[in-house]
Formats: C-alpha cells, structure tokens, sequence
DNA sequence: ACCTGTGGCTGATCAC
DNA sequence: GTGATCAGCCAC
C-alpha cells in the first residue's frame, strides 16, 4: 500500500471526525417514504438505490413531556442517555409523520418552538441530518470530486423592451437558452429559436433525469437561475420533476450567514442531487481572502484565471438586442458560462467535498451551513454515539478578545514580522482548555487529531502531483478550517457545548503571551511598531547589520516562550508604513507592496482613492515624499478636466438588508438614508441582499447629500459628464491630509508622539469648491 | 429559520 | 461645528 492510501486510511478510520467508511459511496440522501430514506450509491460509477429504514430522534429534558402523546404509527422508543446533561432522554422514532406529529405535541405542551432559547426538548430541523446523526454515516466516504457526476445549468432570458432587467413574471420575457455541461464532457445547448419555451423546460428536465448528476452547479442558482425556472415553469405548466425517481423540486425562503454578510435567499432542493451555487462558494472564498473585485461570473474567471483567452462576455441587459438581431450569434458563446462555472465549482468546492465525508450533512447543506454549527453536530454525533446526554447551550457572557496595540506610526525601514502558530489552538491544547461539558473528552481529542492530520496531510502534499495531491491540499485546507473554528466555538451562543469562562481564559492566556514577547522584544533593543492578536512587527536593534535572516532567528529563539508555543519570524519587509491599528502597508525587498485594513484598502473606497492612496505609500516608503504633492495637483487636474474615468470615481457597496427593511428602518428613524438603497429602491430592478450597487456622486459643490445626488454608474455618461467635481476633490485634498504628517515629517514615531497635521493650507482651496 | 468570535477605522447622516 | 450612531468593511 502507498503512502498516500495508508494516511488517508488513518485519517478515515477516525470516527471522530469521518463517518463510517464501510459505508462507502454515498452521494445523497432522499426521505422516499414516511418510514424510509434512498441512500443513493455510486460505485463504480454506477448510482445504486438501497432503500433503508429512516432514523429520526428528539430529545427531552423530562420524560413527563412524552404524556398524552400517541404516535400515530406507534413506533417511537425513549431511552435514557448516561450523564446529567439538560437533554438525557433520546427519543427514536422511525416515521416523519411521527416526528411532525411529536413536534407539534411538545409545541403545545411546552409552549417552546423546537430551537427557540430554553426550550426543554431538542429537535434538528433536517431529518437527513437526524438520520446520519445517528447512523454515523455521511456522504463520500471512498470517492473523490472526480467520481461524481457534476452538471452546470446557466440560462438566458429575454427582456421584453423597454425593460432593463429580466422578470420572469412579465409577459415577453422567457427562457430563450439552457446551456447544459456536465464533468464526464457532455455538453447541450437548448436553443429558443428551435424550442419554444416549454420545449426546452421539459427537456432540461428530460436531460438533467438521463444524465442523472450527483450535482447541479451553477453561478447564481438559488437567486436567479433557479427562481426563473421555477416561475416560468409553472407558467408553462411543466413539472421540474428533477429529481432522482422523478422528485419535483422544492423551494423555500431561507437566510444564510456569511461573515457580517447577512444574506436572504430563495433555498431550492432536488430529491436526491445537491445544488451547489458558486456565487455563494466565492462569497465564503472572500470572507478569508478579501480581494474579490465583484461577484459576476465574469470577475471571478477573471480573479482565478479561469477564462479562456478569446473569451467573450454577453452582458445580461444586451442578450435580447443580440438575439432578436442574430441569434446565432448569442447560442455561439451560450456555452462559455456553463463551462466557466464548471471550472469555478472546482477552484471553490473541493474543501466542502472534503467536509461532507466529515459532517453529518448533505453536500448542499455543508456550503450552507457556519463552521461552530458543524462544530455542534460533532459533538452531538459522537455523544450520542457514546450514549450520553447533551447539555444545553450556556448563556452567552462577555468574551475579550486579542490583544490589539499600534506603539509606533510612521515609516520604518528593515521590518520583521513574528508570529505565533495557531495561536489559540496552541494554548487550548497546551493548557487544555475544552468546554467545562465535555465530559467525554471529545473537544481536544478531536482539535489534536486534527492539528496532526493537517501536518501529515500538508508534507505529504509536496510528495504528490495530480489528483492525489489536490485532493491531500484539500484535506489540509479542511483540517486549518476546522482547526481555526474550535476557539469561535467555545463562544457560540447557540453551541450546546459552548464555555464562555474558557473562551475568555484562552484570550487572556493569549494576549498576555502576546505581551511577554512584546516585551521582551523591547527589551532586546526591538523597536515594536503594531501588534494584533498573535503577530508582531517590529524593527530589530541594530547588532543585526551583518547577517539578517540570522540574527532575526536568534531573537525569536531567544525569546522565553511557554512550551508547547511556537513563534517564528514569517516576514521581512523592506519597509512599513504603519497608520493606524489594523491598517498598515508593507513593502518587500522587491518593491512591492501589500496594503492592509479596511481604512487603506476598503472596497468601500473608490479606486481614486485607493490608487492616489498606492502612489503615496510608495512615495513614502521610498523617501520620495517630495513628490507627493505634484501628484495631488495631477488628481485634482484630472477630476478638473473629467478624465477620471467612472470605474474610478464610482463607489460599489453590498446591500446588507433587504429594500423592505430599509424602508422599514427609516420610516421608524432606526437608520439613515443611504445612497445605494435610495437607488436600488429608485431602480426597476428587483434587488436583493447580497447585492451590489455602484454609484457616483452628482452636483456642483463638495458638501452635498450623498444619498440625493447619488446617480446608478451604469447611467453614467461620458460625453456629458456630470459627476460632481468639487466633491471629489474634496476627497482628494481629505486624503491628502490624513497623511500630511507623515509627508511632512518623515521616520517612525512613537504613538504617542505621532506628528500632528498642521493648520497652515498649503493647497489653495479652487472657487468651486467651499469646503466647511 | 438561521446563526463562529472580538477589535478597529471610516464615511454618511442626524440630533444637538 | 461636534459628537453620537449606524453601516460597511476589514484584521486576526
């Protein structure tokens, strides 16, 4: 046996965090009847049905609960669990209908929702999930992403004239092409000049049925695609019998939780087959990369080099003009999209393929889910497992959080950055901090299993190429995910585990490590410019002229450090320009620079202002501070001329709320007006959350109301530029002053002694524009 | 029905 | 004008 087969065998076999690999090759989970789930298998690239008798559970804090309740199929057993845990009495049934029925009993006896806080009984909303809770199984144990059958469905539709935007309920509008791929090279195009519109409905559903896919993938499914069909569907009267043995789809309102993006949503299921959507695949990558430009299918290809050098971009609102002028012309790239989101789906989903065999959750719901949730089911599944009961989530306290200090500001040359590996991770495992509940000791178990599986998965990685590699690096990137979750755990509210007295001793212990190093540097002669959290950086003292990288590790190892802690040095820079906490930019020995903090290099920004924002920090890196105000007079001549270009002054922001509830707030004063949603609510276009807005400032002078004079970029007019121009040299001259201290005075200070912006103007205020 | 955390900066708006 | 507040974005 290889290696590679015999550390994916040892990581497998642990049942703590895989499910059970005897039962191997699951691709989906259906409920088929009230009594029984399909487990649908492909082996040997064949799909198998074993059709088997559904497990479902609750549980109770008090057996008196159970009084008066007759199960309708009288199939239901309770059993009392080890422990003295909230939840101790587990109730199996094996019926839906007995679960429905056993839920709206505890409704009306307990007078509890089945989640809302308190409530004396526990019930998982998914019954696949309560089924593979208590089988121990999950999805693609024994597969790779390659063994599935993946299809993409990307559509066009026509907008009737004088309409902007598509609407699937307006007469006129409709379905004019379905491009079809799928993994093993299959390829269709459904075209509306040969079908009408139920036509090519009826064979989506045909074709999607014969090829049978495991996964429908598609950019922007659940918020556009999907809802269009859905709708014209029912017009047409076809039935999106997509499912295996014929399911018809279902949808249902549903919200997703990403970061501090909130986002409502239209969620759809087909029976049997995971739909996948990766414009919610790119909203997670941003989460933890920050650097995506745009959500559009064409941004994206873009960012991760997916498009095809001759590739050509049919904009949405110009589909029907090509179509009713050569529609050949449009079914000629109709395809480009399907195959580009095909090539996306696997940038983006090979770390949730990898979870799936993890958690106890259909693939779908595995992008949808929060990482302390699947924390959650972890626990839950092995304690059940042992028989024990589950405590009740702990009410939520106060958790401090990292150490955060900027002790220096101002431009510092010959930077070094150390930084503590896993810093939370490390000091639970090292001090054992786990939630006070465990009392099976699963928590760590599971943390340091992890933490060793990612160090093999990771070295053998570089061992491999191919398959076998992308598919170890996959299993790295899921390890370092679970691994960075387990502290966000302890303070999750709604974690039936959570420790919130813990949570708090892992950041004490953290920020005081933090400050010894601090310290320490100091002491050593270090000049420490910015810590945050577990990174320092600093300017080492000067006895390292002679060999850096040398002397950079003899004052790491130097250092008294707590055992089992690890901090290394992970960064030099050439040089710092240190603004403020959590914002600062770094410049390699290479001259290029990395730009942090939502203040220096916030997509909330206009690019203007980022780009005239580079040109200083260069400056300012360099010793060329001299220059800097020639090129504040350029930008201000540019704005002057109108040869800034709208990408350039247009501003993009993402629409959190719904338009509702932006009306609702302001009408009751809760918040205030805001450009983006005074235009989208203005627009034809039914925008949604998640969506984003890209806007320009209007008007003649610099203090105008931005959410009055805010115009759609997309109405922007070149040969009749209106963009206010005193406004945005108002920004121009602010940014200048941001910085004008450290232009004027060079060199690195201590905060406290950090230059202050002089009154005098050295720029003229122009005639047109009166700033307060 | 859904939900990992805290800390920090900034622009826009609004009450005072 | 100033300060408070909200929303949005970002670091870790």
């Amino acid at each position: 046996m290889n290696q590679y087969n015999e550390i994916a065998r040892q990581f497998y076999e642990n049942r703590l965090l895989f499910g059970d690999p005897a039962d191997a090759g699951i691709v989906a989970l259906e409920i088929a009847s009230p009594t029984e789930i399909d487990v649908f298998k492909r082996i040997a690239g064949k799909i198998t049905t074993e059709r088997r008798p559904l497990q479902l559970f609750v549980l109770l804090k008090d057996l008196a609960h159970l009084e008066g309740f007759r199960p309708p199929d009288h199939r239901l057993e309770a059993r009392t669990l080890a422990g003295d845990f909230d939840y101790r009495h587990l109730i199996t049934l094996g019926s839906i209908d007995t679960l429905e029925a056993l839920k709206r009993h505890l409704r009306t006896v307990t007078g509890f929702t089945p989640n809302a806080p308190g409530a004396p009984y526990l019930v998982l909303s998914d019954p696949v999930e309560q089924h593979l809770m208590l089988c121990g199984s999950t999805c693609f144990m024994g597969l790779e992403l390659e063994d599935l059958v993946r299809m993409q469905i990307d559509i066009e539709t026509y907008i009737s004239k004088g309409f902007e935007f598509p609407s699937a309920a307006r007469e006129g509008d409709r379905v004019i092409a379905i491009s079809i791929t799928d993994s093993s090279g299959f390829e269709r195009l459904l075209r509306g000049i040969e079908m009408d519109e139920r036509a090519m409905l009826e064979e989506l559903v045909r074709i999607v049925r014969e090829r049978d896919p495991d996964v429908i993938e598609g950019h922007n499914l659940f918020r556009f695609d999907l809802e269009y069909l859905e709708t014209r569907a029912r017009r047409n009267r076809v039935k999106l019998a997509l499912g295996r043995g014929g399911g018809l789809m279902r949808a249902r309102a549903s919200r997703l939780q990403i970061a501090e993006r909130s986002i409502a949503y239209r969620r759809y299921d087909i029976p049997g087959r995971s739909i996948i959507d990766t414009w919610i695949l790119a909203q997670h990558y941003d989460i933890a990369s920050r650097e995506l430009e745009g959500f559009g299918l064409k941004q994206l290809a873009l960012h991760f080099g997916l498009a095809r050098k001759d590739r050509v971009y049919l904009d949405a609102s110009r589909v029907s003009e090509i179509y009713d002028r050569d529609p050949e012309r449009l079914f000629e790239y109709a395809l480009d999209d399907a195959r580009e989101t095909r090539a996306l789906a696997e940038t983006l989903s090979p770390s949730y393929f990898v979870q799936a065999r993890i958690f106890p959750y259909s693939y779908q719901n595995v992008v949808l889910r929060g990482n302390a949730t699947r924390i959650d089911a972890l626990l839950m599944r092995s304690y059940l497992a042992a028989g024990h009961s589950i405590p009740a989530a702990g009410e939520p306290a106060a958790v401090a959080g990292g150490y955060t200090e900027m002790r220096r500001c101002g431009v510092a040359h010959g930077v070094l950055h150390c930084d503590v590996t896993s810093l939370y991770p490390s000091l639970m495992l090292q001090y054992g901090h786990a939630p006070a509940s465990d009392k099976l000791g699963v928590f760590l178990k599971m943390l340091a299993d992890l933490r060793a599986f990612r160090v093999k998965a990771k070295s053998l990685a570089r061992e491999f190429e191919g398959a076998e590699r992308r598919n170890l690096e996959a299993l790295q990137q899921t390890f370092k995910i679970l691994i960075n979750s387990f502290y966000g755990y302890l303070g999750f509210s709604l974690g039936h585990f959570n420790d919130f007295v813990q949570a708090n001793h892992v950041t004490r212990r953290g920020r005081d490590l933090i400050q010894s190093a601090v310290a320490q540097l100091e002491t050593m002669g270090a000049q420490v410019i910015e810590v945050d959290t577990d990174g320092i950086y600093f300017v080492p003292g000067s006895e390292s002229a002679a060999d850096p990288a040398a002397a950079a590790e003899a004052i790491v190892a130097n250092l008294a450090i707590p055992e089992g802690i690890k901090l290394e040095i992970d960064g030099r820079y050439a040089a710092m320009f240190s603004y403020k906490m959590k914002n600062y930019v770094l410049m390699d020995a290479d001259g290029a620079m990395t730009i942090r903090g939502s203040g220096l290099k916030s997509r909330g920004l206009e690019r203007f202002q980022r780009r005239f924002m580079q040109e200083i920090f260069e400056l300012l890196m360099t010793d060329r501070t001299a220059e800097i105000p020639g090129r504040f007079e350029e930008w201000r001549t540019r704005f002057e001329r109108h040869q800034v270009p709208i990408e350039y002054f247009m501003k993009t922001e993402t629409l959190q709320d719904s338009l509702d509830n932006y009306r609702q707030k302001i009408s009751g004063k809760r918040r205030n007006l805001s450009a983006a949603y005074e235009l989208a609510l203005k627009s034809a276009r039914p925008y949604q959350s998640g969506d984003q807005i890209s806007y320009y400032v209007t008007g003649r002078t610099a203090r105008v109301k931005v959410a009055e004079a805010a115009r759609m970029a997309s109405e922007y007019d070149p040969a009749a530029p209106d963009e206010n121009v005193a406004y945005y040299q108002a920004k121009l001259a602010d940014l200048y002053e941001k910085f004008r201290p450290f232009i004027e005075r060079p060199g690195l200070f201590a905060t406290e002694a950090a230059p202050e912006s002089t009154q005098q103007e050295i720029f003229p205020e122009s005639e047109d524009a009166p700033r307060g």
